[in-house]
DNA sequence: TTCGCTGCAAACGCTTTGCAGTGAA
DNA sequence: TTCACTGCAAAGCGTTTGCAGCGAA
């Protein structure tokens, strides 16, 4: 069963960002990290991003609310976010890379359509079929995965008839 | 069902290499590209490289044979190969690119081990499933995708028994 | 003869890093 | 007070590009 997720997305809540704020300060702590004002900024500011962002639309959006962090930090703490599993980072074979925030409701893969640009998300149960697989009677330890597709959405399809 | 691929790949042929140089023969021709020395170099290496390769080791195992190439038109052949369909280009949220040869033979999805760097390829053929969905559902036409997972091989967490 | 191709070196663009000053604990 | 963090600017690194000379058709 296929389900397109922009159906099913809850828009983010408080509640949610509390989580977050929760296991990004409970991993810092573990690891004696320091909770710093910029990290906590960093990590609210990416959980209203819409999708998917560039590290680079991070720092715009943190400079047009007035919050001055450096490209440095906003790397190093992107860094620890993707190492503590709150964010996901993917680069859909460009030369940047797009990032992420993760939750259960968001669990899903991306087709990229090769003519608009558009990101269209999905999820398909089938994906955990063969990683439970792989798992199980491998013994491989699946961590992580992406799974891009890309070619024509149905909108460009109809635009340019003369693709295959 | 999985495969895992190196058990079935067979080892490539003359055939194998015949019938890719008369594809990008016909792919270069088709588009009034010139049908350099060069290029057939980097096709024949390529054939000839073990499974995933960088752009900059190509240029090595050139420079060894004492074919001067120049990294730039190393990057512009492999570009027109990815187009004409003979060569697969593969990010593994690495900061620079992978690519392999494509063959029939050898249609397969990667799974990268976090501890010792190794590259495990398998074939579930399940995957096809979700991407026909996608298509006769869904109206996307899917031309291409990249599913790669990463986690701990089964050697490697025998080694750390740490990781959960 | 005509353009497309190649090699060179410089440019590019995203990301990382060294360092000195800053601030959390 | 200590040592990790931040901002700045420079460096890094894979990849792309401008240009002049070369070579396939």
């Amino acid at each position: 069963m296929i389900f397109f997720v922009s159906l099913l997305r809850l828009s983010r809540n408080i509640d949610y960002m509390k989580t977050a704020s929760k296991i990004f300060y409970d991993y810092l702590k573990k690891r004696d990290l320091k909770n710093t004002s910029e990290r906590f900024l960093i990590l609210d500011q990416i959980i209203k991003m819409q999708k998917h962002f560039e590290a680079d639309s991070l720092l715009v959006q943190l400079k047009i609310k007035n919050k001055k962090i450096s490209r440095a930090t906003i790397y190093r703490t992107l860094e620890l976010l993707v190492d503590s599993g709150l964010v996901k980072k993917n680069n859909f074979n460009a030369p940047h890379a797009f990032y992420e925030p993760v939750s259960g409701l968001t669990r899903h893969d991306h087709f990229v359509c090769q003519d608009c640009g558009k990101i269209i998300e999905f999820y398909d149960d089938t994906i955990t079929k063969i990683q439970r697989n792989l798992q199980v009677i491998h013994g491989l330890e699946v961590l992580n995965y992406t799974y891009n597709l890309s070619g024509h959405c149905a909108a460009c399809r109809k635009k340019y008839k003369k693709h295959v």
